[in-house]
DNA sequence: GTGTCGGCTGTAGGCCGACAA
DNA sequence: TTGTCGGCCTACAGCCGACAC
């Protein structure tokens, strides 16, 4: 009937297989979730203590309902700026219409963290895969003139070797996505010059998933060899969901209840977070909250470099000025450290970039460059615009320079580790 | 470039115009909201009393997010069971992505609803357009093979006559949806035997859409001439909605903490109603609380009928008996009204159907049917499945004898008018 | 190395009346 | 009266190398 798939794609094994159900109760591959979340996302360990900031959280749910926080909704029922919190749960999920990665993470409140042994919590962990590649789409990979063109050295790192005694060269190649589902495609070389395509297949793929121009597409080779795929959509696309089931309002309030009802009679709660639609992450590992907030000497004028995602997915530093201090609402949330930094940024493309970040999320440029500040840092050098990776000499004086400022062991949670994997294309 | 619309759509006059913005702030046209919201939705007047029911405010936000009002989340902040508010304001709304209907009702709880005079609230308002028409869709009329079968009565009541003498009689159709986007059709008078068809446009709407066959398409004529057109989606859609956003335990203490604090500080609160997604109405005018809860005597085994909406998007009574009186939750909710009557049905098709409902809800069968019921009435006779319509009689003769028993003016707020707008097809 | 285009081809979208329920 | 189908035509989806940045 009329209801079926196409025939003759179901037929030529070009279509998408069966789906997982629309729940989404198991944990998804986390290699795969990572990669699509994104280079800077990490998630804490179970069963970790971790920081909870309700400030932080209310500001992810008015992001995702495209309001401000409410400055007119007060914190009720009363709860503290910030709860420690036993990390009791994390499951991994994908929003079933849009591939939106989110994490739900069930957070036990610790009601005196200073009586507990401070047992030597991991740092957070980010499993980014090492056998994968990105690529933002163009116009024509999202056209429904052609295919898909895939850079030559991610088909050579990523998808088995062609036999390239065909003419042409061609394989069929089967991919899974976050919710199981498998995607067939063509994948040809040729065109003169020779290149690789994904052709059959491709277009079925970009129409279900509803992608355009300036979305990206990502490919794993997972240790078995299985291809996986993910989406990450453009930053302009807001998944604007202005959820006609509560008012903007009662999610607020419903932020709060949860979380104070949970403190008040030390049970679980829940709460989801949304990597790529949250300003800040609002969970954070208690060690690290400790070694910014006890650790780090913070003064106005103070320099420091943060860590952004570029729009090909990778990551690089930015500089910035610490311009004053203070809470950001101390009517109803006083004496949080809830990005209580006011920042000022180097550079004039800086106009997205937050004025207020929180002390863990800066990594403070200390003594040895206030010394001796070489001229790249000066405030009124015109740096050409720098490309990922240009820091690396940089990279290797801050850490020492950490090391000796902080005491060996501070960078576990400033994710030094790991940040690179995708500017070597 | 790719991203622009099909050229030869547009040019011909067979595209959609430009959308309003995805925010929907506007208040839209009401005729049409409530045909797309069912004949059974009627909303309280702005400005009047109503009572506001925590319980199916959590009900309708449980079926939203497809989990069950969850046993163990307690009443916190404390609320009582009911709340006697004024109706500030009503805004209706569709969502952007599936066209649900929903309104937006701010609320103003009343601290001493029995020391306010009671003005003579009006009862809720229903406006059904009259000249309308509702098709489900066939396999036929959602397959890429052809065009849309109007029924020929519906295109004769509601669209511009055709110009016979042309061979064959056509015309364009311009039709409005809900978010004021306009839609063009080739409305066509061929084939042997002859038939109303919609062609060229039809298929752009479908996709548009993602309708599915069963799905309902509904156009109305409005005052000025001006084409309408909405969509009623098939019951087993329910749009789920996973809500990636907040947990639903957060949702359930946001409902709670919302209303609580309006009522403590004496200040407005939003909340959203789901015609189609909610079991039941929570937001009953006062006087329709008021006549249901003093003016009934209810006891077990006392009869009743209910009005129920048809898979035709008609509807039709059915007949119940009561064999149970109690709060439905006497822990959290004690004294509540909400859904007291435990409830049997007659046929044996009423597995999907409420076994427990409210006491505005039901039209009680009085103490004349005991004492003489008519043999249709009786539990054990086996009556052929009743279509609509086919209780003329016996609703005349409720009418009258339920103004004997409830004095007077008990009909209007139990909504006996205007419901048989679809069954004259 | 890869983004976009013109050219070509095949298929499915879509308009028609036939026919039957 | 209207749901489904076969027939038919054509627009566009989609594969190809050319070409340029």
């Amino acid at each position: 009937m009329y209801s079926s798939p196409p025939a003759r794609l179901a037929d030529s094994g070009y279509a998408p297989a069966a789906a997982m159900d629309a729940g989404e109760r198991r944990n998804l591959n986390s290699e795969l979730w990572h990669a699509c979340a994104g280079p800077l996302v990490s998630l804490p360990p179970v069963g970790s203590r971790v920081v909870y900031f309700p400030q932080g959280h209310i500001e992810q749910v008015a992001a995702s309902t495209q309001k401000e926080a409410d400055a007119h909704i007060p914190n009720y029922p009363s709860i503290p700026p910030r709860l420690v919190c036993l990390l009791d749960n994390v499951t991994l999920h994908a929003d079933v219409e849009t591939d939106e990665v989110f994490a739900q993470m069930t957070l036990l409140p610790i009601q005196n963290p200073e009586k507990e042994a401070l047992a030597p919590d991991q740092g957070a962990v980010n499993k980014q895969p090492t056998e994968y590649f990105c690529k933002t789409l163009t116009a024509s990979d999202t056209s429904t003139h052609g295919g898909f063109s895939i850079p030559r050295r991610a088909a050579e790192k990523v998808f088995p070797t062609l036999d390239f005694t065909q003419t042409p060269p061609a394989q069929e190649l089967v991919a899974r996505d976050l919710h199981d589902q498998d995607w067939h495609f063509r994948h040809i070389y040729r065109g003169q010059p020779r290149r690789h395509l994904l052709t059959t297949g491709w277009s079925v793929f970009v129409s279900a998933k509803r992608l355009q121009a300036g979305d990206s597409v990502l490919f794993i080779r997972d240790d078995k060899g299985q291809l996986l795929l993910g989406i990450r959509r453009a930053n302009r696309q807001q998944t604007v969901m202005p959820s006609s089931v509560l008012s903007s309002d009662s999610m607020h309030f419903g932020v709060l209840a949860a979380a104070s009802h949970a403190a008040t009679t030390s049970s679980r709660f829940k709460i989801f977070y949304n990597p790529r639609q949250s300003p800040s992450e609002f969970v954070i590992p208690l060690a690290k909250y400790h070694k910014a907030v006890y650790n780090t000497q913070v003064t106005v004028g103070m320099r420091f470099r943060m860590v952004f995602e570029t729009e090909e997915s990778s990551v690089r530093r930015y500089m910035g000025t610490i311009t004053g201090l203070g809470d950001i609402d101390p009517i109803r949330w006083p004496k949080s450290h809830w990005r209580s930094l006011k920042v000022g940024w180097d550079e004039s493309t800086a106009g997205e970039r937050q004025h207020r970040v929180s002390l863990w999320e800066i990594e403070p440029l200390t003594t040895p460059f206030l010394l001796c500040p070489p001229p790249a840092l000066s405030l009124t050098s015109k740096r050409p615009r720098g490309m990922p990776g240009d820091d690396d000499e940089l990279d290797s004086f801050m850490k020492k320079s950490q090391m000796w400022a902080n005491g060996g062991d501070a960078l576990g949670s400033l994710k030094f580790g790991g940040l690179a994997m995708d500017t070597s294309w």
